[in-house]
DNA sequence: AATAAATGATAGTAATACTATTATATTAGC
DNA sequence: GCTAATATAATAGTATTACTATCATTTATT
């Protein structure tokens, strides 16, 4: 797979930087080392002061890539979902059984992202852990409205609608297929959350994983007789 | 239900308050204004010094009653889902029959607030909205571990434990009672957020509630001769 | 009326989240 | 290899936030 990957550059909307960091060394460092120490401080604490000082660049040169660190993690967040569509689009797309693609699917959304695919600048593992901690602090806001108007959650929609099509063509007859799929995307990240910091609210754990509870609740859910 | 209310009172844990709001005027009217104001600005916009303005009172005083809006924020949640405990326990409580027991429960947690119970001056209605926008920010700290050992999560856990147990009894075959709990507290938040701001992420709107997405959900996981 | 407690007024600090300006380094085109 | 353009760095400055400290005044208690 990894292999693949190298000709591969994930999209994100270009309204979410200044100037694209992808497009220079400075910028790339800008968003490496800003998932390291985002995921270091957490998003509060994280700023772009500190970040400069860190790779050993100044604060206004950080702000020609990117207007604050609101849109910052709106673009980290972005690339992240894009990441992940691939990733499910590239796992699943030869196969053909409605019930093995939406089981691969759920796996690939809910599993724990332990290895770094090391085709960009990007650690995915550290991103993934960004995405469980602050992923909703970047729509948790008044400007929400707007800021969809403008698409910066277009990474996300595009894979909660993959995820409720696959739902969609599995049980047909199933009346939530988008609610479902939204159940399951911020559920694997509230489970791997819940694991990590309030054991007493879920079973997950080392051996029982976001993916085993999730997979079970949906094909409990799906297929079933009555779905009044 | 209203006049039983009358005499009882939330309790909250004492560390979240320097001093006990609900012993002033001035304290009750930092909570019940607090409620308002966050809920117009959101809670980044949302300051002490805002706050005193709109009281008429003075931004040190509001300081006497709580270190930071975060604890603020972290009162105001505790507070709904002890009140929401509160709902749940006075609701269940005669009922006998297990699902019907859980159906309800869900109900309670998931339905939408849509009259405030008048019995003191919090507003639980702009409250909800309160929690649904913010709750998150409150746990996704990188102090969270440390403050739920000082209790600050208490009543969001005997909540859930509440809910879990309601599951249990229902259905004492399935394994993941605490995940399955947890998914409905946090789906329904969710679900609420993605009616107002996301339509297409979900089915839910006027006329399909979260609450009706969330009961079919749990009851279609639930008793299946299938739970592997 | 005396005393304590609560609240208000004012001032001040350190940090944040920027913006503006100017200087210097790097790169690209000729 | 020189020039011009572009990118980055350095410095300074502003408004706001999130407080803390001090002292004055009001209100409640005995």
């Amino acid at each position: 797979m990894e292999e693949l990957f190298q000709g591969v550059r994930i999209r994100v909307n270009d309204k979410l930087f200044v100037k694209d960091p992808e497009s220079s060394t400075l910028g790339k460092s800008i968003v490496e080392i800003s998932i390291v120490m985002m995921g270091e401080l957490g998003f509060e604490k994280f700023n772009f002061r500190k970040l400069g000082e860190r790779i050993g660049s100044n604060e206004s040169s950080i702000y020609r890539y990117f207007e604050n660190k609101h849109k910052l993690l709106l673009y980290l967040t972005s690339w992240y979902w894009g990441w992940m569509e691939y990733q499910l689009v590239f796992a699943t797309h030869n196969i053909a059984e409605p019930k093995e693609k939406l089981s691969k699917a759920i796996y690939m959304i809910t599993r724990e992202i332990k290895e770094d695919s090391n085709f960009s600048h990007i650690n995915e593992v550290l991103l993934n852990n960004i995405v469980i901690n602050e992923y909703s602090k970047s729509y948790l806001t008044k400007e929400v409205d707007e800021e969809d108007k403008e698409g910066f959650f277009a990474s996300y929609k595009r894979l909660a609608k993959r995820l409720s099509d696959m739902i969609r063509v599995f049980d047909p007859k199933y009346k939530y297929p988008s609610s479902l799929a939204s159940t399951i995307l911020g559920g694997a990240l509230h489970q791997h959350f819940l694991k990590n910091h309030f054991s007493s609210l879920t079973e997950c754990n080392d051996k029982v994983t976001p993916t085993e509870y999730l997979t079970n609740l949906v094909f409990n859910v799906l297929n079933q007789n009555f779905n009044d």
